[in-house]
DNA sequence: GTAGGGTTAG
């Protein structure tokens, strides 16, 4: 049967969704009360609509009231009610309403999948597991399994709520799986540090696509995928989802040209960063941003500013990110009186925006690195807003550098104040301690650490070889090439030792836990074991690439340097700060160790 | 326009 609607029932209609502003909307109210055309279900859904979606700024409690007022809502108003919450600042109540009219037992309003979706929103919104456990339950009774969508929401609430394993049982029981749902897959595993599993799934849309057709990657997957490669550094699967950018019409997309540029900057590779960057046809602030980052972080920071002044000549505007680029830039590469001049232009309104919390931080270690650390301290100290732990933990590393036990002690306890202390905190203050040979301090930490049940976060290497992402943790003994790898190994440290290279554990004292247990057995590093790796593997001259999580060490990086000289080899090793280009024996970085 | 799924470039 088809809705009769009178002429003056269609112009209010129309009248309600062209309305602007809420006063507009307050009048039309008026009149719905006045002349009882309120009750009537169509009109009243066009105005709750309007009111609680289309409105901006929206006001929650105005719908909230009218909704109210409705004796008997209909499931199709109690669902633009729900997505209403959904996207407020309550969205708990959002899913009350759900679990009250679900529980309406008397009522003959039936089951609906979009009252359920938007409820799943809600419980996003909030992170709210237990409530989405409670809506899969209802999605089973009522029948929805079928339903594509529905699912895709629920994967979506348990990447949000880290719960990777339940989201890819939903995937596995969805009838039709499409891109989207593909790429909520891979999205959450990036979300919960599952980034090998993500490149996978990307090379399995390839795969069936071919076979099914309907889950060819699309911009949305390339951009995850490319997140993912920055990630792991994972080079030759970047090019791979480049060329597949390429060969399938979206390489004039600016958002993934950005992404690649920032991919191969991350992944050490500054060439072919550049020339992604020099073919764009069309740029704006983020890919500048993304070049100048690009560069800073490998260390090329006149080439970083010479970029920013490029910018400035066109005419673009930078923005937050772009000084934290170019800030970086100078400290990484020990630009001290670039970086100043900068950040004084910066403070002068030149840019039009204030100092944020980053800048301070490049400023901090640019400071850091040019032995002044009172400045560095006294700078903290003068800012506007609240210093974060990140801010801290920069001067306690320049601290330990210098040996400055004094203000070490008073960062770290900035750090207590904040709650923010990590292990690797009081390993930096301990290593300050050992470094002026303060034993009985060292101790003292130790125990501290004991007694607070700190303990460091595992170190971990990547190395990528044809596309496949090999990881190894410290004295990774899962490798099935464990033995060979762990021979070619004593042997590297064979050669390197008649070059001159002598092993340096006893100032960083990274593992704890396990040279406590096994006195002076060797230990390595992970970095160690992927260098070992990919020497073994990849024929004379390969260049090795490793990405390793934390920062990597003293040792570690002669060992690297070592390396680059004796095998030949350009060994690139980013960790979580910069990266570190090694070549016929010294390294690009300008860290003084 | 009474309707629902993914992305937040640096």
């Amino acid at each position: 049967m088809l809705k009769s609607m009178s002429s003056s029932d269609d112009h209010l209609v129309s009248l309600i969704v062209s309305s602007t502003g809420k006063s507009h909307l307050r009048q039309i109210h008026a009149v719905l009360l006045r002349t009882s055309l309120i009750r009537n279900s169509d009109v009243f859904h066009h105005f709750l609509s309007r009111l609680a979606l289309s409105l901006i700024p929206r006001d929650i409690n105005y719908s909230r009231r009218v909704f109210s007022q409705r004796t008997n809502p209909s499931v199709s108003h109690c669902n633009t009610m729900i997505r209403a919450f959904s996207v407020s600042e309550t969205p708990g109540e959002g899913f009350r309403l759900f679990r009250a009219l679900r529980r309406r037992k008397s009522s003959s309003l039936p089951a609906n999948p979009l009252s359920s979706s938007f409820a799943l929103k809600c419980c996003i919104k909030s992170a709210d597991l237990l409530g989405g456990l409670q809506i899969h339950g209802k999605i089973v009774t009522d029948g929805f399994l079928s339903d594509s969508l529905l699912l895709t929401t629920l994967m979506d609430l348990y990447s949000t709520c880290e719960k990777s394993n339940h989201a890819c049982k939903v995937f596995d029981e969805i009838p039709k799986r499409d891109t989207v749902s593909y790429n909520v897959l891979i999205s959450c595993f990036l979300r919960n540090k599952r980034t090998r599993d993500a490149l996978f799934l990307f090379d399995k849309m390839k795969k069936n696509e071919e076979v099914d057709g309907c889950s060819k990657p699309d911009n949305v997957t390339c951009l995850l995928a490319l997140q993912a490669c920055s990630s792991l550094g994972a080079l030759d699967f970047g090019e791979k989802v480049h060329d597949f950018i390429e060969g399938n019409g979206l390489g004039d997309a600016l958002n993934l040209n950005n992404t690649l540029v920032s991919m191969y900057s991350r992944c050490g590779s500054m060439d072919k960063a550049y020339k992604v960057f020099n073919r764009m046809r069309e740029k704006n602030v983020v890919s500048w941003t993304a070049m100048i980052s690009g560069l800073a972080m490998n260390g090329f920071g006149r080439e970083a500013i010479e970029a920013f002044e490029e910018m400035l000549k066109l005419g673009v505007s930078p923005e937050e990110h772009t000084l934290t680029g170019l800030l970086s830039a100078c400290s990484h590469s020990g630009l001290v009186d670039e970086g100043m001049m900068f950040f004084d232009r910066l403070k002068s309104g030149e840019f039009k925006m204030k100092p944020n919390v980053h800048h301070y931080g490049c400023m901090v270690d640019l400071l850091g690195r040019a032995r002044l650390l009172d400045r560095a301290y006294d700078l903290i100290k003068s800012m506007e807003m609240k210093p974060d732990s990140t801010i801290w933990r920069t001067l306690l590393g320049a601290c330990r550098v210098q040996g400055n036990v004094e203000l070490g002690e008073r960062v770290v306890s900035h750090l207590v104040e904040l709650k923010a202390e990590e292990a690797g905190d009081y390993v930096l203050l301990l290593n300050t301690y050992s470094s002026v040979g303060k034993w009985e301090k060292v101790t003292e930490v130790r125990s501290l650490m004991k007694e607070k049940r700190l303990f460091t976060k595992p170190g971990c290497s990547v190395i990528e070889l044809q596309g496949t992402v090999y990881e190894f943790v410290v004295d990774d003994v899962s490798h099935p090439r464990k033995e060979e790898i762990y021979g070619k190994l004593a042997e590297i440290n064979q050669q390197l030792k008649i070059a001159g290279y002598k092993a340096e554990t006893a100032s960083e004292l990274h593992n704890l836990d396990s040279e406590e247990e096994k006195g002076c057995a060797l230990t390595y590093h992970s970095e160690k074991l992927a260098i070992a790796f990919g020497i073994l593997v990849t024929p004379p001259g390969t260049t090795i690439r490793v990405t390793k999580n934390l920062r990597t060490c003293v040792d570690c990086h002669n060992f690297a340097k070592f390396v680059s000289g004796v095998y030949d080899r350009v060994v690139i090793v980013r960790d979580r700060s910069r990266f570190h280009h090694c070549k016929d024996g010294s390294c690009s970085c300008n860290d003084f160790w």
